[in-house]
DNA sequence: CTGTTAGCGCGTTCAC
DNA sequence: GTGAACGCGCTAACAG
């Protein structure tokens, strides 16, 4: 693979010669330029991206970080980031955290491959976290708890989105609502559940332990709690699913058990995916403002990259949508 | 930041001592090693990413390169090439080349910067690949045509596709069938409706060129395309839309026509969404198979990594979900 | 067997 | 337009 080295010998220049006429700097005569280009053209030169980010000691790279690339749940999220990233001639790798502490996202955070990191995941260890944060390396935490100077975190306000499902189900006459969550260490499921403790307990509504069921953020999480919550017998009027997809899975269940929704019983989730808009019925859930989140992370790590101090914490709202399954 | 010089100051041994140390030579004794891991956690170490994948001249890095990081299509892809990947103990980052040619994905193609890489992309220029492509840096390109003696071609057969959901209809008694088709340069979309007319004529129907709609592989596209349908009367007695996206606008507009469907018309997609199980009615379609072609997409890259020569071309076969839009 | 010196890899940039 | 130092870590060869 030739080098500028190479290009610089059949070109008979000087190898900073070649430099900045790749780099088209103006110190160097037209006639030079073309002859450069032309060499490099022929020995297919391509530089070494990373010999020069070496030198430069930047990358102009951010990463995305997520638990699961094949996620399709952050798309919107990605949206955000990317588009403010592309906006201001950033380059953006999306990695994940698949594969522990070897994982390429582990590797990106700690080996200064990039020059600002924005991470939802769950799988990368606080410690991981902080070992990685230092000065002039920003570092944006998305729906997470950690206290950290050099770290911003940005969360949707989970609790109030809990707080406001299960207050729109008081509203609408239900009083014994039942709360699937996603998996025990999901700080986001856990305060959408106290949002939803609260909201009972000031409508001075009693929490039976039987209608909080554990799920896992997935389908057949949901699917399988909805299936031990009707084994229980007397269903609860309302359900809360901290998630869409559970709530799809639960949708699932009752029509395999007859129960109509929301007839019989009125569901409501969490998210607002794609699918919600299809499901039978369309499902009432809490929108999280994700490409307003992706869209803030981004430009929070620009700002701070331009020198700028930040806040430590951001915290956006989620707003309810109105669909079909709640009574 | 810290370098690998520092801690060789702290720590009073040569450069070269902590980076056996840090590498955990067998040249260094226990004592020595501990002396350098605890200089090197006093100040923070940690290496710099780059400059070891310029000296060792390989980043165990593959990229993956898609149009838009935010596209949730690609999840099955993502998540055949992610798994393979990860069990090889290879990196995986994914980029987009939304950006042109200044973008995040073009760099990475041409800088050196991955072993490897997987393109579905058609953003990425014939003119880049060709460039890129050399020897030693194994290049798989997914559902795209490009004769180039370094490239690898992996390819759905959307011919077959098309010609099967077309087959399709024709035995469910369907004689007037209109075909909505992708952007105009989409390779995919084009092979689809060859397979729709080869089946066409060979079953001596003929192609009303009214019954030819161009949408662009969107909702709304597909929706304007079928409202047009509409619009021009004498409704075909079904449609094959080239992907699901375009059915699900579709249907909408059917519906807001009062137009049943399948009763009145029966209708197939392309791609199998995870929506297309939830539309009403559940979307007849035909299944790619997206997990597998990232996975062998990714164990060539692997092959050819480790030296192997591996044919240039495969394909694979598209399979028909059967539903309940078609009657 | 431990540790050091020296040079590499490749492009950038400053002083001349 | 050029020479040479530089950025940072790796490693072969060599001295102690």
């Amino acid at each position: 693979m030739a080098t500028i080295k190479d290009v610089a010998k059949l070109a008979g220049v000087a190898i900073s010669t070649v430099s900045y006429a790749l780099n088209d700097s103006t110190k160097i005569s037209q006639a030079t330029k073309i002859k450069v280009l032309e060499a490099a053209r022929q020995l297919n030169y391509q530089k070494n991206g990373f010999a020069s980010d070496l030198k430069r000691t930047k990358t102009n790279t951010i990463a995305l970080i997520l638990s699961d690339l094949a996620g399709p749940f952050y798309s919107e999220l990605t949206k955000g980031v990317q588009e403010v990233c592309i906006a201001n001639g950033y380059d953006l790798i999306a990695c994940s955290s698949q594969g522990g502490a070897q994982s390429t996202a582990v590797k990106f955070l700690t080996e200064k491959r990039v020059d600002g990191a924005i991470i939802l995941d769950h799988n990368i260890s606080d410690d991981i976290i902080i070992q990685s944060a230092r000065k002039g390396f920003p570092l944006i935490l998305l729906d997470r708890a950690l206290k950290n100077d050099h770290v911003v975190l940005v969360e949707v306000d989970n609790f109030q989105g809990g707080y406001g499902a299960t207050e729109y189900l008081i509203q609408h006459g239900h009083k014994d609502i039942a709360f699937i969550s996603g998996p025990l260490n999901s700080h986001d499921s856990n305060m959408r559940h106290k949002g939803y403790l609260a909201a009972i307990s000031e409508n001075h509504l009693i929490q039976h332990s039987k209608w909080y069921m554990q799920g896992d953020f997935t389908r057949d999480g949901g699917y399988l709690a909805t299936k031990i919550l009707i084994a229980q017998g007397n269903l609860p009027s309302g359900v809360f699913y901290a998630n869409d997809e559970m709530a799809v899975g639960g949708i699932q269940a009752f029509r395999e058990n007859k129960i109509n929704v929301p007839k019989d019983v009125s569901i409501i989730g969490y998210d607002d995916i794609q699918l919600a808009e299809f499901t039978t019925p369309p499902l009432t859930t809490v929108r999280q403002p994700k490409y307003e989140a992706g869209a803030l992370a981004m430009h929070l790590i620009l700002q701070q990259l331009s020198g700028q101090i930040v806040n430590p914490y951001y915290k956006l709202s989620t707003e309810l949508i109105e669909r079909k399954s709640v009574k």
